[in-house]
DNA sequence: GCCGTTTTCGGCCCGACTGTTTTCAGTCG
């Protein structure tokens, strides 16, 4: 797959055409191409060969010959052409907040600053001051922007992200002025990194609830203080935004602040095209010359304004663009899948190999969650440094298990497994073993490095062995430290269809695994979920709730994911 | 550079905040 490759080398002529002075709508065609290119499920290199690329929307004539050729030669001329003309350091340079095109470009032109480290130097050295429009505070805050650049402003996991947000709700949602507080942004949307949080507030005295939060304790620093809209950096370098409305631009607000930033876009254009406006403030008529309000107080009257059906947040992604807005017929949103669906979790560890507690303490906390099972699927012995339970072991793990289950009345623990497959697709038990099992989940924890083509064949293998009924975390993902494993998506998902296996969405922050986008098309495969938490501890099960989240970004309904299933409808599933 | 439910030319989302300016450009989301 190189999506990535080719998606980064057009932003990166984006950001340098950007710099060289062209105009911004040919910039904004190279940040589209990308993204669109960024998001494909599909390999770009398939499409190529099958002469396609035409048919990618934002690409036409021009790019298509460009990819074509990056893909052939590993080199696009265009891009090295530019990069004689723009450093490539200067990539670096716009990144730093508060610099942008317009100064990187003086900057060069003027300083010859090519790198972030020249322009460090150009500061220290007092050579900023010499350029026009530049004076003490633009040189204060460019300091300031490259001190976070080498800190290193990295996304956060969601679940980082959502503690954080929850704070400053806590804290400003007490004051007497603010009658609505909504965390918005991406992790609204509940994707699973979030660079920074978008906080609306609903009020109509702004500047007190604008002096209390850039005066909380946890605000290390001021990036701005207006009227309705500021910007903080917290202790931990996470930054921060809110905005205050007044009630009647409440919903309106929420969907602006919300994003994606595309699905703005989009919504927008339909406006246009309806002689209608989308702002933060609400939908407005234009007919006649004359602006009229139509909606804004909630997000509901907002879609309905612009004839569209309530879009859930987690749905606002490019990914399902196409879907929404390109057909002829209305769109019909799905009832997606809630948190109170989910009737028992399938994948939690505990004593017996590499968890906290014991089978006894985590169903009690299964229990008190309102589920009516829960699965102790713990290791198999190959993963060694997790403790994986021996055949021996087994025995008397499964004797526990019977006897809890003889005591308790309205819940049900089963005998699960995390069964580890090795580099051949093979499974660590034995098939004697595995038949003894409620439930068999297989993972892979080792030769991610594999090729693609042998990591297809092994998951594959995975899928056609009749003792399976689930493969965890699928891609192998550790968000911010290890890339997602690539296989052939479509083949595995065809496999597990064909072989009644289904692909988990394990809940675990760092993991979130597969991702929405993957769901996403997924589901279009036919395939079946199950949402697990992966818990190694008993509050580690309150992550399901971003596994659900991450479920409805692949636009899931109930039906499609098996543990919201009955006891007694899921055990006749599990013995198919 | 892309694209077409008025278009093959002339559009391309909208607004707040900052810093430097006496009216606005640049940056950001």
């Amino acid at each position: 797959m190189k999506n990535k490759d080719v998606a980064d080398i057009l932003e990166r002529m984006g950001t340098l055409l950007e710099i060289k002075g062209e105009i911004v709508f040919k910039t904004r065609a190279y940040y589209k191409a990308a993204e669109t290119i960024a998001g494909l499920s599909e390999d770009i290199e398939t499409i190529r060969k099958e002469d396609r690329l035409m048919g990618i929307p934002g690409i036409g004539k021009t790019l298509a010959e460009k990819i074509s050729q990056y893909l052939d030669t590993g080199k696009m001329n265009a891009y090295e052409e530019l990069i004689r003309e723009v450093p490539e350091g200067l990539l670096d340079v716009v990144h730093v907040p508060s610099i942008g095109p317009k100064k990187a470009k003086l900057f060069f032109d003027r300083l010859k600053v090519k790198s972030v480290a020249d322009l460090r130097k150009a500061v220290d050295t007092g050579k900023l001051e010499d350029l026009p429009g530049i004076k003490e505070k633009t040189i204060d805050n460019i300091r300031r922007g490259i001190k976070i650049v080498q800190e290193g402003q990295e996304r956060m996991h969601l679940g980082t992200a959502t503690e954080a947000a929850e704070e400053f709700v806590a804290a400003l949602e007490k004051l007497p002025q603010v009658k609505d507080i909504v965390a918005a942004g991406s992790l609204r949307r509940g994707r699973e990194t979030v660079r920074d949080i978008d906080i609306l507030v609903d009020s109509t005295e702004p500047s007190k609830v604008m002096d209390v939060f850039v005066h909380l304790p946890q605000v290390k620093s001021i990036n701005a203080h207006g009227e309705t809209r500021s910007s903080v950096l917290t202790q931990n370098n996470v930054q921060v935004d809110i905005r205050v409305v007044e009630p009647k631009s409440f919903g309106a607000a929420l969907l602006y602040f919300t994003g994606s930033k595309d699905f703005n876009i989009k919504l927008r254009q339909i406006a246009i095209k309806k002689e209608m406006k989308v702002s933060e403030y609400g939908i407005f008529s234009l007919k006649g010359g004359r602006e009229k309000m139509l909606a804004g107080k909630t997000e509901e009257d907002c879609f309905k304004a612009l004839g569209l059906p309530y879009i859930p947040p987690e749905m606002r992604e490019d990914f399902g663009e196409e879907e929404i807005f390109g057909g002829g017929a209305k769109f019909c949103a799905p009832a997606l899948i809630e948190q109170k669906d989910i009737q028992g979790d399938l994948h939690v560890h505990s004593t017996w190999s590499d968890g906290h507690n014991s089978i006894a303490e985590m169903a009690q906390a299964a229990r008190t969650k309102g589920y009516q099972y829960l699965a102790i699927s713990d290791h198999s012995p190959r993963l060694r440094v997790a403790g994986g339970v021996s055949p021996e072991d087994l025995k008397r793990k499964k004797k526990e298990i019977d006897g809890l289950n003889a005591k308790l009345k309205d819940f049900h623990i089963l005998f699960g497994t995390e069964v580890e497959i090795d580099s051949d697709g093979n499974l660590d038990y034995n098939n004697t073993i595995l038949g003894e099992f409620d439930l068999v989940i297989a993972a892979i924890h080792s030769g991610f490095e594999q090729s693609s083509e042998q990591l297809t064949k092994r998951l594959v293998k995975v899928c056609q062995n009749k003792y399976v009924h689930a493969i965890a975390h699928p891609t192998g993902v550790h968000l911010g430290k290890r890339e997602p494993c690539h296989f052939d998506f479509k083949e595995v998902c065809a496999a597990a269809v064909d072989n009644n296996v289904c692909l988990e969405i394990n809940a675990f922050p760092v993991r979130l695994d597969l991702n929405g986008a993957n769901v996403y098309h997924a589901r279009k495969y036919g395939v079946k979920f199950v949402i697990d938490t992966d818990a190694h501890r008993a509050d580690h099960m309150d992550f399901m709730k971003f596994g659900v989240t991450t479920a409805r970004r692949g636009w899931l309904r109930k039906e499609d994911v098996l543990n919201t299933l009955s006891y007694n409808e899921l055990m006749k599933h599990l013995r198919k």
